[in-house]
DNA sequence: CAGTATCCTATCCGATACTG
DNA sequence: CAGTATCGGATAGGATACTG
């Protein structure tokens, strides 16, 4: 059952009969964002199953809001591109976003930490504007978590291209900072500031990157919203 | 399965959660539309069980997105009504349902016709200030359905109320329109327009009521999204 | 790297009937 | 009017392993 549709000529029934399967408008957000190979997807939805991701771009692709295309002199290598149907889709990724930032209980999100999934997100929207112009290595270590999630490095490249590594890469390491996964994950979505959790922040190494956290560490798009929940 | 979540920490992930799950977006649509009674409800979204539809309340409820009262005085009686959060998703169903009409090729929504609904989407946005000041009538005739389908009267009273009758209210009645459930549809999503249908559509009794059609008729909220597919 | 293939079951949901 | 109860089947999708 299921899926035989909403049988409503409404376009938002239409609309919903393709945004509201699973995993999609996570996966949208994931495309939007600019993800555009199989396996960069994957790592954005790391709990969404191959097989399931396959069928999903598919059905994205026959809904015309994907293209597949083969990357240039590569052979089997695939790219996915919004199309400008896909495009078109960020108004509504980003109001629901928004909803869900200002309604949804932090508690409720925060139940869902996720080493990997922080770290890719971070590596995403950090800015290497306020860092030095040349390879800069800050090295995150969530001291409570079993050790293959422990420690992360973001590997700054003199271009502003941003690494994630979850092994040491032997660069000199610039920063070291030492948190828990659940103070690092609040300060991503905005719902706190580096500044108000300096007690749960240990920093060693240099001091004014350090200092400057807040402004090089990209946060979360839905950040500048404010919680609405009445307490 | 399926029900877990996405674990993820992301605010629009977890608006997901809540919002994507099957006939939700299109019960909200109700409900910001200004239903507030589970029969009324249910008329809106015909194709979903009452059992769902409970449920889907319920969950609605529990995210904070709806309140469930007893109606003053009126014993057994319920209304169900959106909190500040749930009328915080009003740009949310807005957004997809422009997407909707932008995107979603006109063909695959006509496919999805269905007179009572379609009815009932009229009903509640007729304008009745073009038309006179006194009980109107106008019958409305789909020659090619069955029987119990083809007959529908508009009833709006002097006070501007507009009831919708399946039969015959025994009303004197002002308009008699003859047309097809299809170029009816098309023309109430805005995909076409009276004039243009004029072929189409025949009418017997007050000429200018029916000049002026296409000032009371109330017309799908996404009428004024022009479609951007390309043909 | 970029997916497919297979299996298997939990659960969602549609249909229907029923209640106060 | 405003729902609840029950039932059963389809299927979505999770887990896992495998391929070129």
């Amino acid at each position: 059952m299921a899926q035989p549709g909403y049988k409503q000529f409404c376009p938002l029934a239409m609309a919903a009969e393709i945004l509201c399967s699973r995993w999609t408008i996570v996966l949208l957000r994931e495309l939007i964002a600019g993800s555009t190979r199989f396996n960069d997807l994957r790592r954005g939805v790391p709990k969404m199953s191959p097989s399931l991701l396959s069928l999903r771009l598919k059905e994205l692709e026959m809904a015309g809001i994907v293209e597949r295309k083969e990357v240039r002199s590569e052979r089997g290598v695939y790219d996915y591109h919004l199309t400008e149907a896909g495009k078109d889709l960020q108004p509504v990724v980003e109001t629901m976003g928004i909803w869900g930032q200002r309604w949804v209980e932090a508690q409720l999100s925060l139940k869902n930490l996720d080493p990997s999934l922080l770290m890719w997100d971070m590596r995403r929207n950090l800015n290497p504007k306020p860092l030095p112009r040349r390879r800069t290595v800050i090295q995150f270590l969530y001291p409570e978590l079993a050790q293959s999630k422990r420690l992360w490095w973001l590997v700054i490249e003199a271009d502003g291209d941003v690494d994630l590594c979850w092994s040491d890469p032997g660069f000199e390491v610039d920063l070291y900072l030492s948190t828990d996964l659940r103070t690092m994950t609040a300060i991503w979505m905005g719902l706190t500031t580096v500044d108000r959790e300096s007690q749960r922040l240990s920093f060693t190494g240099d001091r004014k990157m350090a200092a400057t956290m807040q402004t090089w560490l990209g946060l979360s798009p839905f950040a500048v919203e404010k919680k609405r929940t009445k307490a």
